[in-house]
DNA sequence: GATAGTAATGTTATATTATATCAAATGATT
DNA sequence: AATCATTTGATATAATATAACATTACTATC
């Protein structure tokens, strides 16, 4: 079994890479409903799930949404900033937190699956506009 | 205007601080039917977003439950750990790790207003559990 | 202490996000 | 082409969260 859902999924992979902002589910399936109008939200879970799952999408837990991963390859797991004004959002990478973080959890004999780290705040254009009123 | 809410406020808080899990708004929603038989999901997340204001709740964005602070007073965002098979959460502090974190953040420009730092993985108990079967 | 102002609460309805279940379709294998 | 395993479609429903507005309780002022 490989074609019907891998066309859903490059279709909409391909719709989420043209986009600075995250969607959730519910606005994906609107937009595929233009070339399969009979979509149900399942099959967009669906896809979503398979495309998370390999690290082509990555879920932003603290909005319930999903974007593009903006990287080629993942050695590291990400820290998102998400603008509240503008909900553009950027993908950061930096080691060093990650070092820190399991050096912390490691005292406490916690061994991590899935790392969240997410930083809801103001992006730099958001900051400039809001100074210039 | 006083009373009536804090009460629902006092009363959830200290439902959830005899767990070590979190809940769920519908979970907390039905331990308070005891006492209040007919209260509606409003008045429930309305005490969450009051409780969580003050910082004396912690919303998990990862697992959308609900855990009472672990700690006496804030003055650095906390880190939480989650164990998916047993559902404990640890609130955990390591300010070098949100140093880290504004740094790569204050080199894009962006202002951090609100931090998601939540770890899911296996506790030292479970992990434990799990090399003796 | 009655009255009006205010803010919290209750009530109802509904929006949003996500999953379960099972039938139908697809492609792989023989 | 018959069978099989698996994906997808379709329907329904569960779980999470908020909107809107009437009601109630407290506060302050008279």
């Amino acid at each position: 079994m490989r074609k019907r859902g891998k066309d859903i999924q490059a279709e909409l992979l391909s719709i989420m890479r043209g986009e600075k902002n995250a969607h959730s589910a519910y606005n994906l399936l609107e937009e595929l409903k233009g070339r399969h109008p009979k979509i149900a939200p399942t099959t967009v879970y669906r896809a979503l799930a398979a495309l998370t799952e390999r690290g082509a999408v990555h879920r932003l837990e603290s909005i319930n949404a999903y974007i593009a991963c903006q990287c080629e390859d993942h050695h590291q797991p990400s820290i998102f900033s998400i603008c509240v004004d503008c909900g553009v959002v950027e993908e950061n990478f930096e080691p060093d937190v990650f070092s820190e973080l399991s050096s912390v959890l490691k005292n406490t004999g916690f061994s991590a699956q899935h790392h969240v780290v997410e930083v809801n705040g103001t992006c730099a254009g958001c900051k400039t506009v809001e100074a210039t009123i």
